[in-house]
Parts: C-alpha cells; sequence; structure tokens
DNA sequence: CGGACAAGCTGA
DNA sequence: CAGCTTGTCCGG
C-alpha cells in the first residue's frame, strides 16, 4: 500500500485512540476482546455500556468492562470499531463485584453481567424520584442494626417485615433483596403505598439507575443499580431461592455483603431462622433477635406427633391427630409430603417419557441418584431416559396422589392436591384440605393447620444443611398459619420426637438449633467452617491433583466426582483461579452446590 | 459459542 | 476422490 494513501480511521487509530475492552454475550466463551471507540460513539460508550460488535465474523452483543488506550500487546490494524450502543448496561461498581465472584464462585464474567443487566434496552436514565421523608418513629431493631455497621436481625416468622425496609429508607436509598420476583412485587407495592418511591427490578431497572428510595427484586437484585445506595436488607436471608441453582451457584446474600463492604454501607440480613452462615458472619452484639416473649407470639403452636408411640398402626400416614383436623371443617388444613429422594413414578423432563422396567414394563422407583429399580421385578438400570437419553427427572407424585385418597375418605370432604409441576401463575383451587410436595407451601397463600406428615425424610436428609432447610420448612409453615395468637398450628408427624430442630420450633427459639448446628459445621469442616466444592467433568482429576499444593484438599467421590475443602471460601476461589485448566478439560466446578 | 478448516472414513 | 462426519482451533 502507498503510503500517500490516507490512512482508513477506522483501521488505524489517530494518537490517543479510546480502546474498549469487551466481554462478549456468548455462552462457553470467557475471553475478551478489545475494540476501537469510533469518536462518534464516544461519548456514549462508557464503563458498562452494552454494545454490538463483531465478533469471528458474526455481530454479537457484549459488555464494556474497561475503557483506554490500545494494548501494546495488539496490533492496533487488528481493532474492529464498535458497531453500535444498545444502552446502559452494569457500571463500574458492580462490573468490579462481578470480577470478585469470578474467583468467589469459580464462573466466567458474563454470567454475572447478566445478571446485573437491565432486560431491555435502556437508552436513557429517569431524574432521581424521591417520596416525602419517612415518617418516624421506625423500628428499633433495625435502627440499631444499622446504627452499627449492619448484622443479622432474627424476626418471628409471623411478623411483617415492612417496617423493618422503612427503617433503612431513613438513611436513603436501601437495596432490598426477598427471595422471589413475587414477593418483590408484593412488598414494592405496599412501600408505594406507604409513600416510598419503588423501582421493582428486573423490569423497572431503569428507576433504579436514575433513583429511587427503594431498589426491591429477587436474588439478581444484589447486582441491580441503586443510586446513592445507602444499605441493603435482604429479606428471608435463609432461602434457598436466593442462591442460583445454576452455575455459577452465587448467593445473593454473599453478593449483598460483599457489595455492601465495597460500598462502605450497612447490610442487613432478616430471617425468622438465620442460616449457619449469616450467623458466623456477625460478632454476637451486631446478632438482634426478639424478646422471648414477642418471639413465641410469632411462632404458632408446633404440636409433635410421635409415630414411635402415639400409633399402635405406625405405617400409617394418617394418625389420629392429623385426621382430628382434617375432620374440623372450620380450619383449612395443608398437608406436606416430601417423597424427594425415593420418587414413585419418574418421568424423564426432557421428553416427557414414563420411566419403566426394560423387562416387564412397570413403572421404576428411583432406588438413589444413579440407579432405578423397578417396583415390580426388582431390575436395576442406570438412571437415563430409556427414550432420549437424559438425566434429568421429574417425581410425578404417586405417593401424594395416593395420600390424597386416604386423606378424603378420612376428611369427609374435598381434598386438592398441589405439586410443583403446575405453574405458578395457576390459581390454586379454593378447598378446605391441600395435599401436596413442598410447593403446596409456596402456592397455598394461608392455612390454619400445617402438617408435616413424614418429616423424617427432611430430618435425615444425606445433605449437611438438612438441619438447616428443616428448620426453614417450619419456618414458610408458620408463616401460613400465623402467630399462636392467630390459632395456628404446625403439625409434625416423626419417629424422631426429639430431635433438635423440633426442639427448636417448639420452643420457638431457632438459637437452640443454631449454636449445635455451628459446633457440628466445624467438627466436621463444613461451611460456615471451611469452604466446600464439587468439581467433575473431563479432566476434573488432573485438575483437582494439582490444587493441593495451594491448601485445598480433594477426595474422589463416586463416578467422576471430586470434593474440595479448603480453610475458606477466599483460599479455594484464588486457588482455583490460579490453577490452569487441563487443555481439552470440560470442568464443571460448583461452589458450596445447594444439594450436598 | 459457532464457523472454518483439516483429518479421517466410506463407497464406487 | 467427492461427500460426509468428527475434531480442533480461534476470535480483538
Amino acid at each position: 500500500m502507498p503510503a500517500e494513501v490516507a490512512p482508513d480511521l477506522e483501521a488505524t487509530p489517530a494518537p490517543g485512540a479510546l480502546v474498549a475492552r469487551v466481554v462478549p454475550d456468548v455462552t462457553g466463551l470467557d475471553r475478551q476482546f478489545d475494540y476501537l471507540v469510533p469518536d462518534q460513539l464516544r461519548a456514549r460508550v462508557g464503563l458498562g455500556a452494552l454494545v454490538r460488535v463483531s465478533l469471528h465474523g458474526r455481530r454479537i452483543g457484549g459488555y464494556v468492562v474497561g475503557l483506554g488506550p490500545p494494548d501494546p500487546t495488539i496490533a492496533t490494524d487488528r481493532l474492529l470499531p464498535i458497531l453500535k450502543v444498545t444502552g446502559f448496561g452494569p457500571g463500574q461498581d458492580i462490573i468490579d463485584l462481578a470480577r470478585w465472584a469470578c474467583v468467589r464462585w469459580a464462573g466466567p464474567l458474563r454470567a454475572f453481567l447478566v445478571s446485573a443487566s437491565p432486560p431491555g434496552a435502556v437508552v436513557a436514565l429517569p431524574a432521581p424520584a424521591h417520596g416525602g421523608p419517612v415518617p418516624e418513629p421506625t423500628h428499633a431493631p433495625t435502627r440499631r442494626l444499622l446504627e452499627a455497621g449492619g448484622g443479622v436481625l432474627r424476626y418471628p416468622p409471623a411478623t411483617d417485615v415492612l417496617p423493618v425496609v422503612l427503617a433503612a429508607c431513613t438513611l436513603g436509598p436501601a437495596l432490598v433483596i426477598v427471595p422471589s420476583v413475587a414477593q418483590a412485587r408484593l412488598l414494592g407495592s405496599r412501600l408505594r403505598r406507604a409513600g416510598r418511591s419503588v423501582a421493582v427490578l428486573p423490569n423497572e431497572w431503569a428507576a433504579a439507575a436514575g433513583g429511587v428510595d427503594v431498589v426491591i427484586g429477587a436474588r439478581a437484585a444484589a447486582w441491580a443499580p441503586c443510586a446513592r445506595m445507602a444499605s441493603i436488607v435482604v429479606i428471608d436471608e435463609h432461602d434457598q431461592g436466593l442462591q442460583e441453582q445454576r452455575q455459577p451457584t452465587w448467593h445473593a446474600r454473599d453478593v449483598a455483603a460483599e457489595r455492601a463492604r465495597r460500598a462502605g454501607v450497612p447490610v442487613v440480613l432478616v430471617s425468622p431462622c438465620p442460616s449457619a452462615t449469616a450467623v458466623a458472619s456477625v460478632p454476637s452484639e451486631r446478632f438482634v433477635r426478639p424478646s422471648v416473649a414477642d418471639e413465641r407470639a410469632g411462632w404458632p403452636i408446633v404440636e409433635i406427633v410421635d409415630r414411635t408411640r402415639d400409633e399402635p398402626w405406625q405405617r400409617s400416614l394418617a394418625t389420629s391427630a392429623l385426621i382430628r383436623q382434617l375432620r374440623d371443617p372450620s380450619r383449612r388444613v395443608v398437608c406436606v409430603l416430601n417423597t424427594t429422594g425415593r420418587a414413585r413414578l419418574l418421568a424423564c423432563r426432557s421428553c416427557k417419557a414414563l420411566q419403566r422396567c426394560e423387562v416387564c414394563e412397570a413403572s421404576v422407583v428411583q432406588r438413589d441418584d444413579t440407579q432405578f429399580e423397578c417396583a415390580r421385578c426388582a431390575k436395576v438400570r442406570p438412571a437415563v431416559c430409556q427414550a432420549c437419553g437424559a438425566g434429568a427427572f421429574a417425581t410425578l407424585r404417586i405417593g401424594v396422589t395416593r395420600l390424597r385418597e386416604e386423606l378424603e375418605a378420612a376428611a369427609g370432604r374435598p381434598v386438592v392436591t398441589i405439586t410443583g409441576t403446575e405453574s405458578d401463575l395457576e390459581p390454586v383451587p379454593d378447598a378446605g384440605v391441600y395435599v401436596g410436595t413442598e410447593a403446596v407451601l409456596h402456592r397455598v397463600r394461608q392455612a390454619d393447620t400445617v402438617v408435616f406428615v413424614d418429616f423424617d425424610t427432611e430430618l435425615l436428609a444425606p445433605r449437611y444443611r438438612a438441619n438447616e432447610e428443616a428448620m426453614t420448612l417450619l419456618a414458610r409453615a408458620a408463616r401460613l398459619v400465623g402467630g399462636r395468637a392467630d390459632g395456628g398450628r404446625v403439625l409434625v408427624q416423626t419417629f424422631l420426637p426429639r430431635h433438635e430442630v423440633l426442639d427448636a420450633a417448639l420452643h420457638a427459639d431457632p438459637g437452640r438449633l443454631m449454636t449445635k448446628e455451628l459446633a457440628r459445621r466445624q467438627a466436621l469442616g463444613f461451611p460456615p467452617a471451611a469452604a466446600l466444592a464439587v468439581v467433575s467433568g473431563a479432566g476434573a482429576g488432573d485438575f483437582v491433583g494439582a490444587l493441593a499444593a495451594s491448601g485445598v484438599q480433594s477426595a474422589a467421590t463416586t463416578d467422576d466426582r471430586f470434593m474440595l475443602r479448603a480453610s475458606s471460601w477466599d483460599v479455594l476461589g484464588q486457588a482455583i483461579a490460579a490453577n490452569p485448566r487441563p487443555k481439552g478439560s470440560r470442568l464443571r466446578i460448583e461452589i458450596d452446590p445447594p444439594r450436598l
């Protein structure tokens, strides 16, 4: 090319050219690429802008995570221009938080940026909108925690959390995280009625970035913009809905805590039964619990049905205590039967094929995670769909169906089945008695009695968090039936009547469980006393072997999975991030997997 | 991820 | 050797 030819402005950057580092919005491509910022787009390409670029010949979306002069190691004539600015995206603070989360949960940056982005293009931010001053007096325990720099607030299940959020509002804009979008909408509209300006995530991302009194949403709200954020409140901190179940398995509580620390604002974790993680994260003076009287009033009466002695016919799930509740027509009764672990009838999640025995065609029973067993002829086969080869199955609740018939006969009134298979949007039919899996506790709004038909599947679940999760179920039931003043009653049928979870619920004091639980976690090396991860997939063995040098213990489990244990999440995350992945490996790394 | 391209297999 | 599958590499 003759030197006299005028350089192509896009291909040969002038001195002072601006280059954007872009994370492509493409799954499975955990890399960043540099692009030229054309002069006419300079004003609109800020950190966090969502842009369109050309990569490998195709037009893709991307996140601007860095801006600066050209990188001298990359030939400038290779740089392509940013093609278009789509709109606003996560700001500098959130990008930095996402970089931290990449190490903490061993995930690609893109996964976190997606959670932090608006659902549609945001081309302009609205002006800040604020309500009038918060009327005093506000919730004293919350104020005390906020002034102490944040902490854990134990709050009885049948108690309204609105005063907690309003108290946080007195400091300035509050970011509020709840376990579900439905709860966010509900609490959001109540806050509006209380005179606060509110942005409910994910839809009102732009308003949140513009500035409101309260930004509220489900777990992804941990990544939401919140202009001039003055505090973070996590409601029902114990709820499993706050952890992402796909990888990376980040937890909104932990993201919120780190975000608050970086922003220098207090975070308040609110729960009727705070998790071991929450309790261990604060010194005792920043753990606030209600008075014994208030806490007792906020829990319903818990009645233990001791199946080892109360019934001569111990096999039946319909105990006389349960039948008494069913036969009282003034009471709305919700019966919970969790069949997790031993499903009676299974269908493939991908192709919906019912899983049958290859020999006699009877339905198969799930024996464990890897094997099916024929209910008729006991023939065993791997837990793989015989129609399409997939390995994930939906449990069709024949157990619940049969229980429904049994209870209906005993109750003398209609009994409605609720399981997790229906859509959440479908209205729940009005009935006096419901029976279902755990989903019934989420779908029925109010009840007089909740019966855990067989609570031992929860108490004996082979997961290190089983106790915590069992307590969570009791708290949810308590919310359904209200406090003891409202006549709320929770019936628990069990062969373990002295179990410490039941003891804590009986005394309306979750602390009785947590003291023992923390000691046990310490002794056994489970979180929060240690950090755990599970690594699987091709190359997992090689990868795990190289980690031993950086203070991470590993142990092979069944199949090709490995369990990692380190002294802290930091040590674990740093070691995984620093350890090169064997080439050709397809690792699946789950940090503190929800079901371990 | 998804396309480009190379190496490997098959059939006439 | 065309036509197809399978695997590996790479993107600014």
